[in-house]
RNA sequence: GGGGUGGUAGGGUAGCCUGGUCAUCCUUGCGGCUUUGGGAGCCGUAGACCCCAGUUCAAAUCUGGGCCACCCCA
């Protein structure tokens, strides 16, 4: 029952994952996880969220996982960025697809086609779309809850279609906006890499992608955004006519999020107790333990429990009374494993001194409020939070540095993020690489700041960019 | 991509080498008594040999294959 410590990142999240009841990993196939109750409202909370940002200015639709294999073969660098990981639906019954169908690794394929039906002139333009579904990719090595999955429950995919490749890096810009203010509202610190020519989205013209820093110094790729240009206007004949009448491709964009936000949220804020959860995100936000005694008042105890329930839920709090016939002990440590924000005690002594006994999640300090001053623990909570965020910001900063040579950029590299300076040159990527042992991340775009050191770490040229190196999940 | 280790109850394990008695222990679940301000105690009870084939009078144990998990290296 005892969780590993969090120094043991691996064992603690996968513990962690089942025992906090986030997800079941018992499901007999690899890569393919259940999500338990109250790990779904966990999923719930935090992609409600993300849909109220993108419903702001785009719209929610649903395409089909299907996708036939003309389409899907339609576009050459996109077969073959996803060919490897593709499953095929070959039968229906007993008998043989004429044309076979991919679940989707990815909804391009499924959505472009219909672009090409719904857009005919620069009036349907600009068109902003999202959905929020499953999708599938046959993982070989390694898989792991939240992380690497063969069937992504969670993918938050949005694609956008403009009338000109300035809007689309307007909207590439307006899209990496949203996600930083997703990102920052969940506590979860980026970096944000333009992605290496040969590490970008397959059919992209550049991929901006966000990276966090989990407890063990690797990266983990938590969201990316794809200017596509006119590739797949391109392919897949999405056309509009401009207000003179000629006709031309549509430039298009990209960018996703999916379950793997959970995971840094877990990853980033978990300490060796459990989950630690910002509020706002927390399936539970508060649990009110009574602590009873043999024939002392125990009727009083628990109508004041229920007082304090409805007092909170009133002001939209989710509340639980743990009523259970556990001792208050193991009551903590139940709650304090699922990261519920605010603990209340109630016992003969607060009912009597018309008391709370409070305690936040984060710094597990207990303490006393006047029980009228109940309304005051939302801001309390919030201000928690903050603390929270900057812990994890400090927590990743501390794991960034500006390295002078290759030497020191292996070094770190193994223990969070080397940043460097780097001419762009692709032989010097690649040689990064090799002589780092570990992933070149792209260019630095945001997230965090520092000056270009002036020369190329491999060639000593002039380096106009700062890159990052790290090992990757 | 390469290598290694393992799969026994809801979770964690012993037994396996050397095949043969009621498959070990901890934890969890359930019922009861007692207790409750940081993981209580006692009594009772339930629950397992990953799947498929093979060898054998007999397989958790040996052999082959599959599925799954974990670790290390690239």
């Amino acid at each position: 029952m005892e969780l590993p410590e969090k120094t043991r990142f691996s064992e603690w999240f996968n513990e962690l994952i089942f025992t906090a009841e986030i997800m079941d990993v018992r499901y007999p196939v690899k890569g393919i996880y259940v999500w338990m109750p109250f790990g779904f409202k966990l999923r719930r909370k935090v992609y409600d969220y993300l849909r109220s940002l993108l419903d702001r200015d785009h719209e929610e639709v649903l395409f089909p996982l299907l996708i036939p294999e003309h389409e899907f073969m339609k576009e050459a660098e996109h077969i073959r960025g996803f060919e490897d990981e593709v499953y095929w639906v070959t039968h229906g019954g007993l008998e043989e697809l004429d044309v076979k169908l991919a679940l989707r690794p990815t909804s391009e394929t499924a959505i472009y086609p219909i672009f090409n039906l719904w857009i005919r002139t620069h009036a349907d333009l600009p068109l902003k779309v999202y959905q929020i579904v499953n999708v599938f990719r046959y993982e070989t090595k390694h898989t792991r809850p939240l992380i690497r999955l063969r069937e992504v429950t969670s993918f938050k995919e949005a694609h956008t279609v403009h009338a000109t490749m300035e809007e689309a890096e307007n909207q590439v810009e307006k899209a990496v906006n949203l996600y930083r203010e997703f990102f920052d509202t969940l506590g979860i610190p980026y970096l944000i890499f333009q992605r290496p020519e040969w590490d970008k989205f397959p059919g992209a013209v550049y991929t901006l992608a966000f990276d966090t820093i989990m407890p063990d110094g690797k990266t983990l790729q938590i969201g990316t955004v794809h200017n596509l240009g006119t590739n797949f206007a391109e392919t897949f004949d999405i056309k509009f006519e401009t207000p003179d009448g000629d006709h031309e491709y549509a430039c298009q964009t990209c960018y996703g999020i999916s379950e793997r936000c959970i995971a840094a949220l877990i990853a980033i804020h978990g300490d060796n107790s459990g989950l630690v959860l910002p509020f706002r995100f927390a399936p539970i936000q508060a649990v009110i333990i009574p602590v009873l005694f043999k024939g002392e008042g125990r009727e009083r105890i628990m109508e004041r429990a229920e007082e304090i329930k409805s007092e909170l839920e009133r002001r939209g709090w989710d509340v639980v009374i743990d009523d259970s016939e556990l001792r208050p002990g193991a009551k903590y440590y139940r709650w304090e494993l699922k990261g519920v924000p605010v603990r209340i005690e109630i016992g003969p002594s607060e009912v009597e001194n018309n008391t709370l006994t409070v305690s936040f999640r984060n710094d597990k300090k207990k303490f006393e409020i006047e029980a009228d001053k109940i309304h005051e623990l939302t801001g309390m909570a919030m201000e928690n939070d903050d603390r929270l965020r900057e812990k994890s910001r400090r927590f990743m900063e501390e794991r960034i540095r500006m390295c002078g040579s290759i030497e020191e950029a292996k070094e770190h590299a193994g223990k969070g993020v080397a940043l460097f300076g780097w001419c762009g040159k692709t032989s010097c990527g690649e040689e990064i690489e090799n002589r780092l042992e570990s992933t070149l991340l792209g260019i630095l775009k945001g997230g965090y700041n520092a000056e270009s050191p002036g020369e190329c770490v491999v060639c000593h040229e002039n380096a106009p960019y700062v890159a990052g190196s790290a090992r990757t999940y």
